[in-house]
DNA sequence: TAGATTGTTAATCGATTAACAATC
DNA sequence: TAGATTGTTAATCGATTAACAATC
């Protein structure tokens, strides 16, 4: 019988690649042990944010020392599943779907994609980096026989919804989405938005934002 | 002389670009006005949250009738700075760069790409779009004659410090960065980042924490 | 006018920071 | 042992939600 723990908020969550991400770089540089207090100081965080966040899943440290460093990577490697295969396919093997496809980041997470569709014929065929672009209509075959646990929506917003119905109407579970739409899902479907759009306008906003403070002052 | 808003916060901010494309759908669909329940029910938002959001800015709305969709979209525009053009280039036109120039969001943010950079000389001279690819040691001298506002990194990480620094040292303010780093940058320069591994471990971990689910149940 | 809905203040909730006993 | 630093509780801060008078 496993202890619960108490839901863990989104907050802390989108920490933890960063932590991940940081502590790989100390390895890197050959540092073993780190203090919550450096750590902050390296990340931007106050040391009693990261101790809070790390307590979340567990002790990693030690009173009067710190924190192993390969020990505490590998914690949150655990946490976050990144050691565990799990397969994808792009949906949509347009500009955006071509480049995710080249995207060199899935292994570093744990995702193997395993193949591209796209309802556009002259498409269908083409190889990206060993991966085939398949017809969308079997999409539904080859998710019942390759085992797949992810789908990366790379379409316009227009086919997103239909590709969403169709991925969950298969089974899958977990949803990757570039479209810039937001997506009506089961609620045991996950979604994970990348809303390229809605970045760049808090760029503006923040860019203009600053121009109207200069011209006030 | 300015009233002088309070600080806006970030969570605010960043439901300013998701209200504006709601906002648009709804104009599509033909409707005219809104009222805050109605509008947080499509949103899946409390109606006061979208109230004391909007309430930030202005009084947009009218009591007894709600918001008036063209208005309060427009409105919500100019907030973002949506209305003002700004020259961007990429910096990194590999299959990330390639892929973000392609991207047709640009325009409905007034952003316009000016130019693309790498030092790659086999993707040198090369177009996307009618957007040249030039030499990086070229960069600084179009960005002195071509007015350019905001720079676009989509290199690999290792790279990415140091266009960082060219970019600021030509006098860019502003900076949409892909490469998985966080840059380093004078306190009036703004970053805005997309990382892609982050967020791919936050699909992962939620993957992970509903099989985990499951299994104790 | 009566009903609807805002703008805004007050209450609640959750996340961050500070403090400190425990302990390596 | 003494110093350092954790894990954890308490205090603070900020963001969200509720309530309601103002008013269209």
């Amino acid at each position: 019988m496993d202890r619960m723990k108490p839901n863990i908020s989104m907050a802390v969550i989108r920490r933890l690649p960063k932590y991940y991400r940081y502590l790989n770089e100390l390895m890197e540089k050959g540092i073993t042990r780190i203090s919550s207090k450096e750590f902050g100081r390296i990340l931007g965080f106050t040391a009693s944010q990261i101790r809070q966040d790390l307590n979340c899943f567990g002790g990693f440290g030690q009173q009067g020392y710190g924190y192993n460093v390969r020990e505490l990577r590998d914690e949150i490697a655990n946490i976050l599943g990144i050691n565990k295969t799990k397969n994808a396919i792009i949906v949509g093997a347009g500009n955006l779907g071509q480049a995710i496809a080249n995207y060199s980041g899935f292994r570093g997470s744990g995702f193997v994609l395993k193949a591209m569709f796209d309802i556009n014929p002259r498409l269908v065929g083409i190889s990206i980096r060993d991966i085939k672009i398949m017809d969308i209509d079997d999409m539904g075959e080859f998710i019942k026989n390759s085992g797949v646990n992810a789908g990366i929506i790379c379409t316009p917003k227009e086919g997103a919804q239909s590709v969403a119905d169709r991925l969950t109407g298969e089974g899958i579970k977990a949803i990757w989405n570039f479209a810039p739409t937001d997506l009506e899902v089961p609620e045991d479907v996950i979604v994970e938005n990348v809303h390229l759009s809605e970045s760049l306008m808090v760029l503006a906003y923040m860019m203009n934002e600053r121009d109207r403070m200069e011209n006030t002052q």
